[in-house]
RNA sequence: GUGGGCGUGGCCUAAUGGUUAAGGCUCCUGACUGUGACUCAGGCAACUGUGGGUUCAAGUCCCACCGUCCACCCCA
């Protein structure tokens, strides 16, 4: 065993589970494409500040779960653990108003989180993410909530559950916060020691309490859909109708707040089952203060990230088929120093006619076609003594053990030949 | 941060407190010095997570630490 041990909460990804990823990656990639989002790739790690700014100071994330250190010049410096500051940031530095709106933008990659690893939760995971940037229409909600949608049906997930709510802008929510900050005051020996203290903190949160002496309470609390303002109550109900037009069930859930300040209006999160005590495989909403709040001029938006980490063990779970990734279809033998130097010029013969070859590096034939067997190749082309003082080759074909004699000229062309016409 | 379960070769698993810790998988070699998958025979590979303690004797009992898994908080 090794002295050197991963950090806690990371994982390797060794080759038998690419498929997956590969899969994945490229079901996103294109979906993507397809709704006219275009890729954008922001630094893994950005200023402190950006973070603790953007994605507010009072969150879970900023207050215990960011990866926060000093680089060598000193400056504060956090590995990202959410995309949309970052995208944000990069959308005001380089000047991205300029651009029609509303800018569709998507990323993949990396996200960090300080938090005790369990399933379905790591310290170094994975998203994508999706942002319309530039338009208060709830069409852009829309189209955020059909992406999610998409994804999770291209890859032929069931019995997921839709959450939806509203949460409200700075003018609707400071009075609805105070009706239900009243409400709980009048409960205030009911409730949990948690929740006590997310009054004083983040009284939204006291909604998504889990504790059974919290839920009376929480049933009786006053509804944030009841107090929305007629813009905010405008939109969302714009939004539902979209929603009811397409048939896509969804539900309304009252106490849905999400773990983020920046979140104003719509919010969504997409619920599975199979990832441990995790529900989440992705979540979002609009921002409509953020890029403000970060700078740049008064730009609504909106936006998702979905957990590859959790999609693919829900693939697993439900026993998702992905294809295998391919491998190179041939694999030249030698036998004896002589033979090498040939083997060398087929080997690059052959992939200058764009063909996919492998040379085998041990010395029996035995164990060359051992690995031809484990690497799955359809060929193998034999090049010994014999075949050499004739100038031809042996092709051995795996799946039925054949072999029939080529000449050294025609070898490329009949390889060639063969993929492009599969029997 | 808090709580619980679990730590034996790369992986899986065995070993009434008692010799040099056993087996399977994988990998390597060989069974016609030119033929894979099956079979057979060999071989590589573990100071039993780390450090203490109890004992004549510890993989086995006790303690601590570390790691891991699961759960809480919260989320992807």
């Amino acid at each position: 065993m090794s002295d050197y041990s991963r950090p806690k909460g990371t994982q390797d990804f060794l080759p038998e589970v690419q498929p997956y990823w590969e899969y994945v990656r490229t079901i996103v990639a294109d979906l993507a494409r397809e709704y006219g989002f275009e890729r954008i790739d922001t630094p893994i790690f950005e200023t402190t500040e950006l973070f603790a700014r953007g994605v507010g100071d009072a969150t879970d994330i900023v207050e215990k779960e960011m990866y926060s250190f000093e680089d060598r010049g000193g400056n504060p410096i956090t590995l990202r653990p959410e995309f949309t500051a970052g995208v944000v940031r990069a959308y005001i530095e380089n000047g991205l108003r300029v651009q029609p709106k509303p800018i569709k933008l998507y990323s993949i990659g990396p996200i960090f989180r300080h938090e005790q690893p369990q399933a379905g939760r790591f310290r170094q995971f994975h998203q994508f993410n999706a942002e319309i940037i530039g338009t208060p229409s709830p069409l852009a909600d829309l189209e955020i909530m059909l992406l999610a949608w998409d994804l999770y049906d291209r890859l032929q997930f069931r019995g997921l559950s839709f959450q939806l709510n509203s949460t409200g802008c700075p003018t609707c929510r400071p009075r609805y916060v105070d009706a239900l900050v009243a409400h709980y005051h009048t409960h205030q020996d009911r409730i949990c020691e948690d929740c006590q203290r997310r009054l004083q903190r983040n009284p939204l949160r006291v909604l998504d309490c889990k504790q059974a002496q919290c839920q009376p309470v929480i049933a009786a609390a006053p509804k944030i859909s009841e107090h929305l303002c007629d813009d905010c109550a405008g939109h969302f109900s714009e939004l539902l109708g979209y929603l009811d037009a397409l048939g896509k069930p969804f539900t309304l859930n009252h106490r849905l707040v999400r773990g983020l300040d920046y979140y104003t209006k719509t919010v969504f999160e997409v619920w599975a089952e199979g990832i441990g005590a995790q529900a989440a495989v992705c979540g979002g909403g609009r921002y409509d203060g953020l890029i403000a709040l970060l700078g740049g001029p008064e730009t609504p938006a909106v936006g998702f990230a979905a957990g590859l980490e959790r999609i693919i063990m829900v693939m697993e779970a439900q026993e998702v088929p992905v294809p295998p990734l391919p491998t190179p279809p041939v694999l030249i033998a030698h036998l004896g120093a002589v033979t090498r130097l040939e083997a060398v010029r087929l080997l690059a013969a052959l992939r200058e006619a764009g063909i996919g070859v492998q040379i085998a590096m041990s010395k029996s034939l035995k164990s060359q076609l051992r690995q031809a067997d484990k690497a799955a190749a359809r060929w193998v082309l034999i090049l010994g003594g014999d075949e050499l003082a004739r100038g031809e080759v042996t092709v051995r074909d795996m799946a039925s053990g054949s072999q029939q004699t080529i000449s050294r000229e025609g070898i490329v062309a009949w390889i060639s030949e063969q993929l492009q016409h599969p029997a």
